[in-house]
DNA sequence: TCAATACTAAACCCAATGGTTCAGTATTCA
DNA sequence: TGAATACTGAACCATTGGGTTTAGTATTGA
């Protein structure tokens, strides 16, 4: 089987969680503070904060420090290894169905030479 | 903002668990009873019962019961709403790269400009 | 220098998750 | 009928996840 890059479990879960996925919204629009990210979701900082880590650990986000403000923006990672994996998925998906169609065709076959 | 289908949470969630990864994964080659698709991951049957809920509540496994035993296969979701989320993504990430080199470009136009 | 700002580290809280065991129930088969 | 099979429901358990508060630290600007 395809060995898919080890990190796609932690990149999904980081990704299932709505707060983060909006988080990855905002940046899409533009690098932002922490207390800017926080702002729209009235959570803490240390709350938002916990979510950036998350995103960067998977390197949808990265972010540094000017000062005492700590600038996030999109990082480099673009969800590659899930888009394959769901292609994959439905790849293997159709070649079920096409089996199920052949199998159902067979039988078909041999229920009208057995009738002949 | 694109309001996606209210479920992609629960089906990223889903997803994300590598055990029920493997679990599609063996039901692509066929369908199988829990048992069945217990015996690989030396899991108890009620353990592996739930992530067979799990799955079939996104709709990416169906069961039925014949007799006493349950048949599971994969169910009609083939991930659409996620993919669809992951081009989204894809897409905003390049309109931000887009943007950042069109901000450089620019820059050094205007520098140029000033140096004349 | 001193107050305000912007984060951060640590400790804690509670609910959800991923797993278990144990005790049924329903089916099958001899 | 009676034993074995295949699940299922309930209760439980440990860990993780998403959040908080509280008390710092480092930077900035007046």
């Amino acid at each position: 089987m395809v060995q898919y890059s080890s990190n796609l479990d932690h990149t999904l879960a980081a990704v299932a969680d709505p707060t983060r996925r909006e988080i990855l919204e905002r940046l899409a629009r533009g690098p932002a503070s922490v207390s800017e990210l926080a702002e729209p979701f009235q959570m803490s900082l240390p709350g938002v904060m916990k979510h950036v880590r998350i995103l960067e650990g998977v390197g949808l986000v990265e972010t540094h420090k000017n000062g005492r403000v700590r600038e996030c923006r999109l990082g480099p990672a673009r969800l590659d290894d899930v888009q394959r994996w769901v292609e994959d998925y439905r790849r293997q998906w159709e070649r079920r169905l096409d089996r199920l169609e052949a199998f159902l065709r067979n039988q078909q076959d041999e229920a009208a030479g057995t009738a002949e």
